[in-house]
RNA sequence: GUGGCUGUAGCUCAAUGGUAGAGCACUGGACUGUGACUCCAGGUGUUGCCGGUUCGAGCCCGGUCAGCCACCCCA
């Protein structure tokens, strides 16, 4: 036998069921993931937004100079190798950089108005995991690009919203402004001299995101830094005229569209791309210290950064597996479970099942035969397990009458059925009785 | 990358340094053709891995790997 070979650290199995996984593996089953990746599939085209798929494998270029060099991503999370012709590539760690470099290879732009993309894959980022952080991810996220006022950045948050809360998750929509390359600067000077001045009652690590990225401070969870940050100029009163214009727009539009959120002046983004408008959503509970579900902002120069146009843009990334977490806390799932279950008990008989399992899945409706050639009580056993609706016994009987009896597993009650007629007898059974809520 | 905690059967967990066990799950039977309840039977382990201490290690020590949690960062 050969010796078993361990996953990659990091990545994980989604199964469709769970007895097999660890009681305390905080991690979920295939119906989570599905639940919320249908929920986008039908939410996000109601805004029109369509789907965009692009290549996991990207030029490492791409990510350096897209999301930042000094960023922690790229200088020391990714997923880095040597093609065989010598192409520095990199396993994505984000999806926009790569839908942006899409919008520009394709000229999108010279379409005019605005483009609306969703998308959803794997991340690979090189950290170390912890709950609802792991080094391969899924994220699904958005991205409208061509638009500058704040008016698609409420209407993008309203759909974000929309979609957290169909799917009962706990969150606190935060949003903030981070001005734009006018103010910006400006502000971060500011701040800069602020937290110089204030060095000595800084932690070891705000010292040096002083220099590196001095926003970060007003995050700190250290408290000695937090009655620095406190102190500390704000933004608010550096924005240029049309950040705050945008951004007084903004709040308008989400509360005009209903949207409850609060400004949170601390929220800053880890990528070097955002301007104006940040936002996220946190989740309130279920989640440990890595509790944002999903995070975005406008990001008006990164087309032109990656050799495109001057157009503007806004996007978010959500976490699927951290929503997945969630959403498996609030027991909502997918369910795939068989309608009928067909118990033949022999030879003769499990030929019969097979064609009439093919008719029933003909009419749309989920059938399992068993393969294990055992008695009535172990199949019935099965299809219990299995958690099918009815379950048909095919014998000797049923073979020469053409008649059997359907039952139906929850109630045990039995229905006497025309074979030959199975899916339409199946069909209005199923309407008579809805299914059990379990 | 740093720190803390934890690794025993598929799962949940026992086992004063002295023969590795139970429950659940699974499979079969009681019930020659009817599940969920009940009863009976069956099997599984390189105790994560490597080394050390010891007459003897699942237990003590060191290392290593993995998982979890936190820092950091982010989705």
């Amino acid at each position: 036998m050969g010796e078993k070979i361990p996953p990659v650290k990091g990545t994980r199995d989604v199964l469709p069921t769970d007895t097999y996984l660890k009681k305390d593996d905080p991690w979920v089953r295939t119906g989570h993931l599905q639940l919320i990746e249908q929920a986008a599939r039908d939410i996000f085209p109601l805004y029109g937004y369509r789907e965009a798929r692009t290549p996991i494998l990207e030029r490492t270029a791409l990510f350096a100079r897209g999301i930042g060099d000094a960023t922690d991503i790229v200088s020391k999370e990714m997923y880095t190798f040597e093609d065989r012709d010598g192409t520095q590539v990199t396993m994505r760690p984000e999806g926009t950089a790569s839908l942006v470099r899409a919008y520009v290879e394709h000229a999108v732009q010279q379409q005019g108005g605005e483009t609306k993309w969703w998308y959803a894959g794997p991340m690979f980022r090189h950290e170390r995991q912890q709950r609802g952080r792991y080094r391969q991810f899924t994220q699904i996220g958005v991205e409208a690009l061509g638009s500058t006022g704040p008016r698609i950045d409420a209407e993008q948050i309203e759909m974000l919203d929309r979609w957290l809360r169909f799917l009962a998750v706990p969150f606190e929509m935060h949003v903030n402004t981070l001005g734009d390359a006018r103010c910006r600067p400006a502000y971060r000077t500011a701040l800069q001299e602020y937290l110089r001045a204030n060095a000595d009652r800084l932690c070891e690590d705000c010292k040096k995101r002083t220099e590196t990225n001095p926003i970060r401070v007003l995050d700190c969870k250290n408290p000695r830094c937090q009655e620095v940050a406190a102190g500390a100029p704000r933004m608010e009163s550096y924005l240029c005229d049309e950040c705050k214009a945008h951004f007084d727009g903004l709040r308008e539009s989400l509360t005009r569209l209903g949207v409850a959120h609060l400004v949170d002046p601390k929220l800053v983004r880890g990528l070097d791309y955002y301007t104006r408008t940040t936002y996220e959503a946190i989740a309130t509970s279920g989640l440990g210290s890595q509790s944002t579900v999903a995070g975005g902002g406008r990001y008006d120069g990164l087309v032109r950064e990656l050799g495109g146009g001057d157009v503007a843009g806004i996007g978010f990334a959500a976490g699927v597996e951290r929503l997945a977490l969630l959403v498996a806390q609030a027991g909502r799932e997918k369910e795939e479970r068989p309608v009928v279950f067909l118990a033949p008990l022999g030879a003769a008989e499990e030929a019969r099942a097979d064609v009439l399992a093919k008719h029933l899945r003909e009419a749309g409706i989920a059938a399992e035969v068993s393969f294990r050639g055992s008695n009535a009580a172990n199949q019935l056993k099965r299809a219990n397990a299995l958690g099918a609706r009815f379950a048909l016994v095919v014998g000797e009987l049923e073979l020469s009458s053409g008649r059997a009896k359907l039952k139906e597993l929850r109630t045990g009650e039995q229905h006497e059925v025309d074979l030959a007629r199975l899916p339409d007898e199946v069909k209005r059974l199923a309407q008579n009785t809805p299914p059990s809520a379990a």
